[in-house]
DNA sequence: GCATTGACGTCGG
DNA sequence: CCCGACGCCAATG
């Protein structure tokens, strides 16, 4: 069991409290997770995910409230979150107003 | 330990 | 409103 709680290890648990329904951007994860500016260390922490790692990252999302991702990776993205009823628009605009959340 | 990368954010044109 | 450049910070090689 790791006790450090590393930078990675906090994100997944801020992650994993995000309730379901609801968004939070990058900037927000990095702000609770202690560095307002490592923003980009959430996504990058996301992208290299350890396999089994059950956290609901298609939860978050840019602060303009709309997917980074590209490819076949935004489409799943956007698939999970409109099975967890959130509207999703084909290029992956979320309504942030309605959907945003933070601790 | 250094150099490169990146699922972001903010500012300027 | 759209595009380009810079900055930030931690992970990865």
């Amino acid at each position: 069991m790791d006790t450090q709680d590393s930078f990675p290890q906090r994100v997944y648990q801020i992650i994993a409290a995000i309730p379901e329904g609801h968004v939070t951007t990058y900037g927000d994860v990095a702000h609770l997770a202690g560095s307002p500016r490592a923003a980009r260390q959430v996504g990058g922490v996301l992208k290299r995910l350890p396999e089994g790692s059950k956290l609901p990252w298609h939860r978050v999302v840019n602060r303009h409230g709309q997917i980074s991702l590209t490819g076949p990776d935004l489409q799943r993205q956007r698939q999970a979150l409109l099975s967890e009823g959130i509207v999703v628009s084909g290029d992956g605009h979320i309504d942030m107003e309605r959907y945003r959340w933070n601790y």
